[in-house]
DNA sequence: TTGTATGCGTTATCAT
DNA sequence: ATGATAACGCATACAA
């Protein structure tokens, strides 16, 4: 297969490389005759002809790229969040190159790495923890950078996330509505903002109406459904009377559920339960799970849209936006009879 | 922020350009005396060097990048089909530059415009659909590409796959075994090789047994919930005695409990249902949901492995690998009475 | 072992 | 409106 270059173009359409290129340049097109423009765009047609981005970009100076590190692919949340990024993207013609961290430190140093080597335009990073600013700062000084979902405070790098206080703020206001005082939440990693606010707004809540909450700490490497069984065992053991539980995420929530049941109490008969999220079936769970939506696309779009005004220099934009939560009351909780 | 080049290292090092080169490339470092390539590494660590693979990709010829094009992120299958080929890709240094299709042939064609023009040095395609042959052959024929999750027969392309066919007859035979004789299936999009082969295996095992069995198509366009509830509901109206159901995918066989649920149908007692892919959560539903499993990590491991060794030009390997499924019983299924 | 020179494919500058 | 040419950053063939 020998690759078409623009000279092949240039020369079967009888024109210098320099025409061609003019020719076939979106913009630039307009200052060539209409009758030669048309003889190029016929022999680049004729020919199969691919513009070689990798030298365009050499020359330009720009990839067109921007690399997306997420630290799962397969959490749920994160497909509505990376099409978001996509749209914003594709409509200005970028192309997001998505990586995942797996969540470790190290893979993420890694992967920032091989991104800028490879020259990325700008850079979305969901995939961050606190231990990871001083690797981010430094990044974010190579190359136009924005934080999402996850924030890290004092990282100076401009961040989309959602409003975890607020959500975390949310699921104690639902529960204290309903008659419960005293409270145990599962909580997720504490050097990610996500749950760390989720900790905090749940927490100051409580206190503030005068409720007690009881932390269980067994989460808080992997917050997953096996995790959500064990911080629930935990949290039987040293029962201290409360009747509802705030978990950092729907999976905590589920495997909690799961371990509740296996001990003979019911949910939300026994104990009220409120995970995080919302993500795919949980509304199919028996009982459907009373949870926290927040708006992924929406972040993705706004997160993309930040870092393209940043890259155009235009330092003015905020840099911080935080998105509302949302509470989605389903059968997991109940009033306090 | 200066970008850093290779001239700047050698001139900080006191050698040629093309001395820092060498002595910067993993293989061909030996060929410079220790002293000085310990000069330019240092030199090269004081700047902050960081190659341009552009640049390198340029003159090299190759990119070390592979195009990946899934159909659905949020699919919760692609998850790990994703992380088995980041982790063959990553082990031989190659960046995954990941993309979305959302199963639109038009996205797809576009997306393959930009990989190539991107120049990867592969391409794995997981978002094939049997009409879009044409598009991928012309693409096959540009770049080194595989097949992966869905085949697309007579299209000449190498394809790692599971064995749908399998996984089909896997779900008869399963419900056959119970004492089940008339059935229905959930059928997917006809023109994607994953559910054509599970319509298929399962017709043809209920066939050989003399079983008789009712295909619903209305969920042929996307597979979700919902579209397992007006399958469903479907069903229902023209209920012709069949005592089992087998569901495309899980989130069909979810929707389709759920509808049958409404009607005052108990599922297993009244009826069987069998999912397919095992996505999380399937496990935690009530009841536990009878499926298939698919070996995700694996398929995409082998895919990235069979594009590696397609590009080293061993045509020898093997053009088609099929990956078998698995039987997950659970409750949504019981022994006929 | 190291240096010199050239070209990868494109675009921008400067002429014409 | 078009052509000639240089340069982007790097890697290699060849020379020394």
């Amino acid at each position: 297969m020998p690759t078409v270059t623009l000279k092949d173009v240039a020369a079967l359409a009888e024109v210098n490389v320099s025409t061609a290129s003019r020719a076939l340049s979106p913009d630039k097109s307009s200052l060539v005759r209409a009758s030669t423009r048309d003889r190029v765009l016929r022999a680049a047609q004729e020919l199969g002809y691919r513009g070689n981005l990798q030298a365009s970009a050499l020359r330009r100076g720009r990839t067109g790229t921007v690399g997306v590190v997420v630290a799962d692919l397969s959490n749920p949340f994160i497909g509505p969040v990376l099409r978001g990024i996509a749209s914003a993207l594709g409509h200005r013609d970028l192309l997001p190159i998505m990586t995942e961290s797996r969540d470790s430190s190290e893979a993420l140093s890694k992967i920032c790495n091989k991104l800028l080597a490879q020259r990325v335009d700008g850079l979305i990073v969901t995939a961050g923890r606190y231990r990871d600013r001083t690797l981010l700062k430094a990044v974010a000084v190579e190359v136009p950078t924005v934080l999402a979902v996850r924030d890290i405070p004092r990282s100076g790098i401009p961040v989309v996330c959602h409003d975890d206080l607020a959500g975390g703020r949310l699921a104690a206001e639902h529960l204290l509505t309903l008659g419960h005082r005293k409270f145990a939440q599962l909580v997720g990693p504490r050097d990610v903002s996500s749950f760390a606010g989720r900790a905090e707004g749940f927490r100051a809540a409580i206190a503030a109406a005068g409720g007690r909450c009881l932390d269980i700490e067994g989460a808080s490497v992997l917050p997953t459904v096996e995790a959500g069984r064990s911080g629930a065992a935990q949290f039987l053991d040293r029962n201290e009377g409360a009747t509802a539980m705030f978990a950092h995420n729907d999976s905590m929530a589920i495997g909690a559920i799961a371990e509740f049941r296996q001990h003979g109490l019911q949910v939300p008969r026994d104990i009220s339960v409120v995970g995080f999220n919302d993500v795919p079936l949980t509304d199919q769970l028996r009982p459907p799970l009373t949870t926290v939506r927040l708006p992924g696309y929406e972040l993705g779009r706004l997160a993309a849209d930040l870092l393209l005004s940043r890259g155009e220099g235009s330092e003015s934009t905020a840099e911080r936006v935080v998105l509302a939560p949302e509470l989605v009351i389903r059968d997991t909780t109940k009033q306090m009879t």
